[in-house]
DNA sequence: GGGCAATCTTGCCAATGACAAGATTGTGCT
DNA sequence: AGCACAATCTTGTCATTGGCAAGATTGCCC
């Protein structure tokens, strides 16, 4: 006979949609205060749910930042393959993902944070890297010296694009850059391309 | 007239060198188990200390982070100084500490860990600014339409250099780039300049 | 409509970070 | 030498947290 705190919907036993919910709170938070500043049971708290609720469908705090992880790889690679084949614009897309979904991105590259061996995770993250890897080789100024500069720039220009974003969002790069990561990350990727 | 675990030195109430130590096996467990597989407890436990012997001299674990955060700066304008004026060499440098101190550089690039606005901190870091921002401007090719793009081009290595850190730590780098990260970034960094 | 699995709850425990108050030791001043 | 004082470290305590166990509620399928 509990009442619930949040009660958008009208309290029930079961929420019908807590997985979802969990997982767009966490992404949030992370997104505001980082991948430690929040808790489980604050995210349970929001939800209007118990502190084992979110146990469930997670497991516990890694099961959950796995799944953000996986979620994000996907989203990854459908903005990454949304953005066509010339790859100063997958390297913008790169960047735009970024600073737009940063709840996914501070967590994605982040090993220690989730389950790295996820199947999910795994197979969603082949996926981002293989539109990675084509974009590049669709590019053939790249290529000057056979296959093994392929990958070479394939590694410069994913280098390139992950700093940027990096450091924009740790808010290390000088403040008079303006307020469009997107806008002033083309002519510093251009410097890349152009000979 | 309790005794203490650790015991190196014959024990005693006062540790004499706790700050350093307990600073030290910070970055060693950062680079272990990342900046949040462990606890300040755990750090006085193997110190041979109480657990709330480190307080008095990082406040709290933010504090610990920030002069982890401080000292890491310093050690890195001082490894980029060493490295010398070409900007190749100061890139392959940048990785090299990234990668031989990763418990200092995990912090370093995230302010949501440590407090941004230690003056002992943003001292240090403006250093290190100013090393990688002179090197930059020792080399002319990246210049060619005027002082805007000097410091586009400032930017485009930064970002290229962390970019290959930050990716090679996180191991989302192909394996077969060898063990050598140093070396692996050679022929990538290169790419930036070559046209 | 009855069993059953999924979902969620309450209750509990050890560990943690932070704080308060007290004990011990070194240091400088007279 | 002796004494006040500050620095350093300890013990004790508290709220919060993650995780686990056991039980309650509900939806679903036969």
């Amino acid at each position: 006979m509990t009442r619930y705190a949040a009660a958008v919907t009208p309290p029930s036993y079961h929420h019908g949609d807590l997985r979802r919910t969990i997982l767009a709170a966490a992404v949030g938070a992370i997104a505001e205060t980082g991948p430690a500043g929040w808790s489980l049971r604050e995210l349970a708290r929001r939800a209007g749910v118990s502190h084992a609720a979110p146990a469930h469908h997670f497991g516990d705090k890694t099961g959950l930042l796995t799944a953000v992880a996986a979620e994000g790889y996907t989203l990854f690679a459908e903005a990454l393959e949304g953005a066509g084949t010339d790859l100063h614009d997958v390297g913008l897309a790169y960047v735009r993902f970024a600073v737009d979904h940063r709840g996914y991105f501070e967590v994605m590259f982040r090993p220690d944070l989730h389950r790295a061996d996820d199947p999910e995770l795994t197979a969603a993250r082949d996926r981002a890297d293989g539109v990675l890897m084509r974009g590049v080789r669709d590019v053939r100024d790249f290529a000057p010296g056979g296959p093994g500069d392929e990958r070479t720039a394939a590694i410069a220009a994913w280098s390139i694009v992950h700093g940027f974003a990096d450091l924009w969002l740790s808010g290390a790069l000088p403040a008079d850059l303006g307020g469009d990561p997107v806008a002033a990350a083309r002519p510093v990727i251009g410097l890349l391309f152009t000979r």
